[in-house]
DNA sequence: GAGTTTTAAATGTCTGACAAATGAAAATCG
DNA sequence: CGATTTTCATTTGTCAGACATTTAAAACTC
């Protein structure tokens, strides 16, 4: 955590992948302060804004925490599983929002994950776990439900059965994957049949977590990745067919 | 992407929030421009060095790029594969590092989500990925390989069996559950024992690709993890056992 | 000794300014 | 007229100095 080239382009930038490499190098632990922003100005030869620009770029990555007031400064922070959580989904919704992931794609990536979830998730699961997956289950039949609030439960139960696991390491992998998915759901219709099929499965699932049988489980998740990409291509279908009226 | 309350606590995080979530929510996309730095300062009542911090922020996570000059200024970015990657493997690095997280909870969660792409590679797997992954094979049988340089090998070939299944999303998940290990990984000296275990599982992993053996790649994962988690728990005892003398 | 006040240090923000880059428009030249 | 060069306005990058606000330690009072 030295210099910078006397390349006046990109200071702020520079400097905060100074400091970040300090930080995952291990050279800079939890709880250390950084220098005051006067003095990180001084020994990289720079202005005050242009650090505390750098130091912005850390704290938008969670890395460091700031307090003010005397003894205050920049705290290497410790990066929580609820903040990586935060991150992955950002990052995950972003990336299959903005390159044309195909639906199929996006799905296969998701339930081949949720599916390595599986087997722990039939060792581990608590009664929470159950009563989580029961509950979402009985909201996803109530009538009158939207589309958004049917998606969202569907999320909370998936998200039930990943925690199931017992892991938190997979929980956060598997955040991303699962939660990325909802915007991509929330643009298929479900019609009370095909809700009453995802209900079904569902059961199934909770049925065989409580019976503690993996293979169940992911036999389940197997029958819901099918159904759930031949809903999507048939609703994509329908709509390209019959292309909008404007 | 409007309003900040007057609470003047945090204007550049509220105004990065602010435009974050017209990006996620689709108002802004991709090559959109924000207006200029005066501009937004003039929107938000606030000061440019104000709005400058909020820009850096959305820049240290990809979401802008900014360009100087005449019709300059910050452009929606495209978050690619590569930037995501990179997210990635840095939080789930910090992640692990960060929270005193066991060996072995991350390493059920890698091979967990490893053994997910298992049967896609099988399927999808190319010539190229063999011939990566065989490569690698070669290397970690090299005499006087450092632990370092077997591990980055160990790495690149794991790498080479997650990009098989041909699911760029399964991958960009999957970078960060094998790459944050390394550290953890880099802890662990391997005997010359070890070595030839491995790179004999190694070569089953490839054999079984090359056979399109989806199930057997998953059986030859299991041990890989049995042995990996067996191999640092012996070393951690010995080195429990006989605590530094300093 | 307990409670209050003072004070110094640090971040948060603002103002104003200049440098550098960049593309478009204008001016120039063949 | 066409191609090239120059000019120029716009925008980001950086700097300097200043003031407000917060905060905890230190000094002070009773």
């Amino acid at each position: 955590m030295k210099i910078d080239p006397d390349n006046p382009a990109d200071l702020s930038a520079q400097i905060a992948g100074a400091i970040r490499d300090a930080i995952m190098s291990g050279a800079l632990i939890v709880g250390d302060r950084l220098p005051s922003e006067a003095e990180l100005a001084e020994q990289f030869a720079v202005s005050r804004p242009t650090v505390r620009e750098a130091l912005k770029r850390l704290a938008a990555q969670s890395l460091i925490r700031t307090q003010r007031g005397a003894f205050g400064g920049a705290f290497i922070h410790r990066l929580s599983y609820r903040d990586a959580h935060a991150q992955q989904i950002t990052t995950s919704t972003l990336l299959l929002g903005m390159n044309d992931v195909s639906f199929d794609t996006a799905c296969e990536a998701r339930f081949a994950m949720e599916r390595a979830c599986a087997m722990l998730a039939a060792l581990r699961r608590s009664p929470d776990h159950l009563a989580t997956m029961r509950a979402e289950i009985t909201r996803q039949g109530q009538p009158g439900l939207t589309d958004e609030a049917f998606c969202a439960s569907d999320v909370a139960f998936h998200r039930a059965l990943v925690d199931a696991a017992g892991n938190p390491v997979l929980s956060y992998q598997l955040a991303g994957a699962v939660e990325a998915m909802q915007p991509l759901m929330n643009m298929i219709t479900f019609s009370a049949r095909s809700r009453g099929a995802i209900i079904a499965l569902h059961s199934r699932i909770a049925d065989a977590a409580q019976a503690r049988d993996g293979a169940l489980i992911i036999a389940a998740l197997e029958e819901l990745e099918h159904d759930t990409r031949q809903l999507a291509q048939s609703v994509f279908n329908a709509r390209a067919a019959r292309p909008k009226p404007a």
